[in-house]
DNA sequence: TCTGGGGTCCTAGGACCC
DNA sequence: TCTGGGGTCCTAGGACCC
């Protein structure tokens, strides 16, 4: 363990609602609930503003309605937040350059990698603040929050304390007195279920958990987390600040507005899914062996399938095939409410020619427009690709009665707006995707182990 | 007024191998 | 011919985080 408080926790204050205050002057001192703007939407993040009317991230924007109906709500632009976070993690590297990311608005700062030695509470408070005031100028005004002490967790434990626009460095030596009074839920990794267990032995604070034999400990929650916790419980904490930590998996996943029983609209979706999925994984030259399925249904049972693949692969195709397969195992019984597809088992190297396909890998995504001929209008099915010069690209959701309804795809917002036309609307017109098409059998099949 | 989307880590059982 | 123990990989589920 360090001598000094020399690990920085920084955590920018309420971010997606003050970067939406800062770029809408209208929106400053008043109530902003950044998230889902559906029926079935989360909120995101809250304003201090939206909190005073008890809105909180991970409620229901439903419940946020009810309880603060005069707020602005807004769907998040993630884009923007992560041009912001770019240049905030920027001022956090020319401090140090041991920085770890946890999320856009959330670090790790290891002030000893950038030889400063012997920090006192003093010094460290001075260059909390300067980086503070270094942030604010770069983001255009945003506040943080920082914490400072001898391991991770009292750094970001004490960044919680005087939120917003705060600053909290805990001496050296302190650390155990300092976590005594509060409660186990402070320690992040005790979430609902281990407080309960916790509970159920007598335990409410971390001073009921200094006073825990680990065995007992290791009993009631298991091996590994009782292990860590017990040493957590006292301030015991060298877990190195990390940069650079490796992804472990890719994923995609989507809550529907209402149930979905109809399995080739799942099949259209699975396709999109896949498609996506291979596009990041390209993106940060990636590429995975394990094919993940994951349905929600409608009672909020949530299932996952998974299938191992021999070698890994970025293809569209391989990953849209292999999805098909899980999602035809899967049960749909009264509708599903969520549908995901993921990659894991992750290589930062990609499978070559030997199985991939040459053609595919240099277009991965190919949009052909097809002459409008009034007879293209007719048979519109689920998951067919569609183009308006008003919207923009999309595909079909639903078609019935001479109406047919499309998704449009946005690229900060995925799922996009829905909206509805007369089948036979001639500014509609049919667009054909390479990479997943229903039709083409790709024939890559030895890259699939257990077929 | 029911519960997002992107992740990480852990557990447990079965297959399979030596 | 009644029965081992360890290691690794795969699958499924759950807790947790922002």
């Amino acid at each position: 363990m360090r001598g000094d408080p020399s690990v920085l926790h920084v955590d920018l204050d309420a971010f997606f609602a003050a970067v939406e205050q800062r770029d809408k002057p209208s929106l400053r001192g008043k109530p902003v609930v950044v998230g889902g703007i559906g029926v079935r939407g989360v909120v995101s993040t809250a304003s201090y503003e939206a909190r005073k009317y008890g809105v909180r991230s991970a409620m229901s924007t439903a419940e946020a309605r009810s309880r603060c109906p005069h707020a602005a709500y807004l769907s998040p632009r993630f884009e923007v937040y992560r041009q912001s976070s770019r240049a905030v993690m920027a001022e956090m590297r020319a401090l140090s350059p041991l920085v770890e990311p946890l999320s856009l608005d959330e670090a790790f700062i290891d002030l000893a990698a950038s030889g400063l030695r012997g920090l006192t509470v003093d010094d460290v408070e001075a260059i909390a603040r300067d980086l503070k005031e270094s942030i604010r100028k770069v983001s255009g005004g945003l506040t943080a929050s920082v914490g400072a002490g001898t391991s991770k967790l009292i750094a970001k434990i004490a960044s919680d304390l005087d939120k917003p626009d705060g600053v909290v460095v805990v001496p050296a030596g302190t650390e155990a007195d300092f976590l005594a009074p509060m409660q186990v839920t402070v320690i992040p990794g005790v979430g609902p279920a281990t407080a309960q267990r916790l509970s159920m032995a007598g335990v409410r604070t971390v001073a009921d958990l200094q006073q825990l034999d680990e065995d007992e400990l290791v009993r009631q929650i298991g091996s590994a987390h009782g292990t860590s916790l017990h040493r957590l419980a006292v301030a015991a904490d060298d877990r190195p600040v990390v940069s650079d930590r490796e992804t472990k998996s890719v994923s995609v996943e989507d809550t529907f507005e209402t149930d979905i029983i109809d399995r080739s609209l799942l099949v259209a979706i699975a396709d999109r899914m896949s498609l996506r999925v291979s596009e990041r994984l390209r993106k940060a030259q990636l590429s995975g062996r394990t094919v993940t399925v994951k349905t929600r249904m409608h009672d909020f049972t949530t299932h996952t399938r998974s299938s191992t693949l021999a070698g890994p692969t970025d293809d569209s195709r391989v990953i849209a095939r292999v999805a098909r397969r899980l999602l035809e195992e899967s049960e749909v019984g009264g509708g599903i409410r969520l549908l995901g597809v993921g990659v894991s088992s992750l290589a930062d190297w990609i499978q070559d020619d030997l199985f991939t396909d040459d053609e595919h890998a240099e277009n991965p995504i190919e949009v052909v427009e097809l002459p409008a001929r009034p007879r293209d209008q007719v048979g519109f099915h689920p998951g067919q690709d569609v183009a308006h010069p008003d919207h923009g690209r999309g595909w079909v959701w639903g078609s019935g009665r001479g109406r047919v309804t499309v998704r449009f795809e946005t690229a900060d917002t995925p799922p996009g707006p829905v909206r509805t036309f007369a089948i036979d609307d001639p500014a509609l017109t049919k667009v054909r995707i390479s990479g997943v098409d229903a039709d083409e059998e790709p024939g890559t099949d030895q890259n699939v182990s257990n077929e």
